[in-house]
RNA sequence: GGAGCCGUAGUUCAGCCCGGUCAGAACGCCGGCCUGUCAAGCCGGAGGGCGCGGGUUCAAGUCCCGUCGGCUCCGCCA
């Protein structure tokens, strides 16, 4: 075989005339008679080789029996196209191999797809031959981006004075938040690592030991259920500061996301990002991860409807709930059109969906029967509404109604086009509450973690919380209590998140002790944590980019199984591999496993 | 745990609403022709019984039930 002197892709001006060896892929074979086309592809692109029956006839022949991607390496001389046969669609489609020397390296058998953009594969096809998936042009660029990416990552962090240190993947169990998924041990029968949701507690400890600036690209595993921009498997970029304020570590977190956006696609992000208070991104956009990218608000409406004839709407208020709509302005939706939103909101758990259709200035609709001359006054009012608007209303608990007027918001948004596609809306959301209050468990739960520091003035109110008997007034002194925690969102998408930890063991305590963590069940589960907060910890703090969103966003991808090399279905299985699958017998045994049922 | 969409040649998909030449198209594949194409072209050919299992019916890709798989979403994901 003769070796590489050219990428496919690199051949240019500079070659013309020159003998080159390039190695690769056959794209595509043309074959007209007595001159066969040889379309060559490798990793960096694609160049037309030709070869004449009349010039070459021994290569001719062996040209003539090439396939699609069977591999081969050609020796040859690069000219210019003849006048009038360039190919401007190609990098290199202004010249052409003129092939010398042919050698077939190996043969393919018939693809079970073709290496092309235009075929729209089934997920599970695209999955169990990844190897061919990835050999098309835009999986490659995805990967190769990725790598690029995290490159001027690396970068960045050297050039602030981070250090890369790598924490254990066979670690322990923590409670809160996503499931583990374990990792039975042979060597102590009956016990089980965790493999790591983050490196959350290990950074703090380092910045406990003093490295001072942390950072690490690093896998985090949880077992929950998968979405398109969630998998079991995923990459943070995951870094932590000591002596450090939420300024210090939102200003730097702007400064790593400015310049992927600048080196990688030549895109100016304004810097500092907005910030917008949690309360109102939900009490805007029903989410805590708002897509901004288009209008069609929520309005606030319990006011209006305190003292409503309408039933639905009555029993929303009895139970404390709200009442909010969205008007989709000019939208002159058919009968059928609203169906079809009922029928989405339905799957969100919602009974139905109250509706009002402005026509001709007059409203029409199942519902406007029940309301008062001056109810349909304000409501024209407050929602701004003219003839051809159509209001979609949600009367229910307040964590409902948000999520069930956020949800159609934005399915609407994606449905009838009404997303601005041209830009990055990037903003911080900040003011989270630190705890909120979790009905089916009846106990505070952490927003972020439970390591995440309150502010300082906060701190009275969660001392009184823990002392408070009464259980209103104690949900009233929490909610109060604001965390020190931010998160990075990107078009809707929620890219990163972090916080200011507590660096305090009396301070820790109190949380555990509002999140009804028993003492011992805290020193159980991370001792490990509170022991080192006694030894002279750093006030310190941290964020967490989740690296997969983050390329499939600035890749304008919707599934993050795209910047994935070898991801899994949303059932958790990998179709190239099998996994999961069942265990040999003697290694379960080994591990001290037996499966029941 | 739940909701929705989808599953028909190697691939992408039409046919399903209104059961009865409905088993089709394109690409790919195989053979032939062809000296400038680049999603080459022209001629010819092979290839599936409609994810799987029940049921309804004289008759089922087509209707019903169940099940498996893919996708999207809710729950879940500190």
């Amino acid at each position: 075989m003769f070796k590489r002197t050219r990428y496919c892709g690199h051949v240019s001006e500079k070659d013309l005339g020159k003998e080159v060896v390039l190695n690769g892929w056959v794209h595509r074979v043309r074959n007209h008679g007595g001159v066969i086309f040889i379309d060559l592809r490798d990793r960096e692109g694609l160049i037309q080789c030709v070869v004449e029956e009349k010039e070459n006839p021994r290569v001719f022949e062996l040209a003539d029996t090439l396939r699609s991607e069977y591999v081969v390496a050609v020796r040859g001389t690069v000219r210019r196209r003849p006048p009038g046969t360039e190919n401007p669609k190609l990098k290199t489609g202004d010249y052409e191999l003129v092939i010398k020397e042919l050698s077939l390296l190996n043969t393919s058998e018939t693809l079970p797809f073709p290496i092309e953009e235009e075929t729209h594969l089934s997920e599970e096809t695209k999955l169990r031959y990844r190897y061919l998936d990835l050999r098309r042009e835009s999986m490659k660029e995805n990967l190769l981006f990725r790598h690029k990416a995290y490159q001027t990552v690396r970068k960045v962090f050297l050039e602030h004075g981070f250090v890369e240190v790598e924490t254990p993947f066979l670690t322990k169990s923590t409670p809160e938040g996503a499931r583990d998924f374990l990792v039975p041990s042979r060597l102590h029968p009956g016990k089980f690592y965790a493999l790591p949701q983050s490196p959350q507690l290990f950074k703090q400890i380092l910045m406990v030991a003093g490295f001072d600036r942390y950072f690490q690209i690093v896998k985090c595993l949880r077992d929950e259920d998968l979405r398109a921009d969630r998998q079991p498997e995923f990459t943070q970029v995951d870094f932590e500061m000591s002596f450090v304020d939420e300024e210090d570590v939102m200003s730097f977190s702007e400064e790593l996301i400015a310049t992927l956006f600048k080196e990688l696609m030549g895109v100016e992000l304004k810097t500092p990002f907005e910030r917008i208070p949690y309360s109102e991104a939900l009490e805007r956009y029903g989410s805590d991860k708002p897509d901004r990218r288009f209008g069609l608000e929520l309005i606030e409406l319990t006011d209006l409807f305190k003292n409503t004839e309408f039933m639905v709407f009555r029993r929303a208020l009895e139970i404390g709930g709200v009442i909010k709509a969205i008007n989709f302005k000019g939208s002159d939706l058919s009968r059928k059109e609203i169906d079809e939103l009922t029928q989405f909101v339905q799957g969100l758990g919602a009974k139905g969906l109250a509706w009002i259709k402005v026509e001709d200035g007059r409203l029409t609709s199942p519902i406007v029967k029940f309301f008062s001359e001056e109810e349909k006054k304000r409501l024209l009012e407050l929602t701004q509404a003219q003839t051809g608007d159509v209001i979609f209303f949600s009367a229910d608990r307040r964590d409902a109604v948000y999520r069930i007027l956020g949800n159609l918001r934005l399915y609407i948004g994606k449905r009838y086009n009404l997303i601005d596609n041209s830009g990055f809306d990037v903003f911080w959301v900040v003011d989270f509450p630190l705890m909120e209050w979790e009905e089916e468990e009846k106990r505070f739960v952490s927003l972020h973690h439970p390591f995440t520091s309150p502010r300082e003035e906060d701190i009275p109110l969660l001392r009184r919380a823990v002392e408070e008997g009464a259980l209103e007034e104690k949900k009233r002194l929490v909610h109060s209590v604001r965390a020190r925690a931010y998160d990075l969102v990107i078009n809707g998408y929620e890219v990163g998140g972090g916080s200011i930890r507590i660096h305090k063991r009396e301070l820790q305590e109190l949380v555990f002790k509002l999140l009804e963590i028993p003492q011992v069940e805290a020193e159980e589960r991370f001792g490990f944590l509170l022991n080192a907060l006694r030894y002279g910890a750093p006030p310190h703090g941290g964020l967490a980019f989740g690296f997969d969103r983050l390329i499939a966003i600035m890749r304008g991808l919707d599934s993050i199984r795209d910047v994935i090399a070898f991801p899994k279905t949303q059932k958790g299985i990998c179709p190239l591999t099998g996994a999961p699958d069942y265990a040999d017998p003697k290694q379960l045994k080994d591990v001290h496993i037996k499966v029941v049922e």
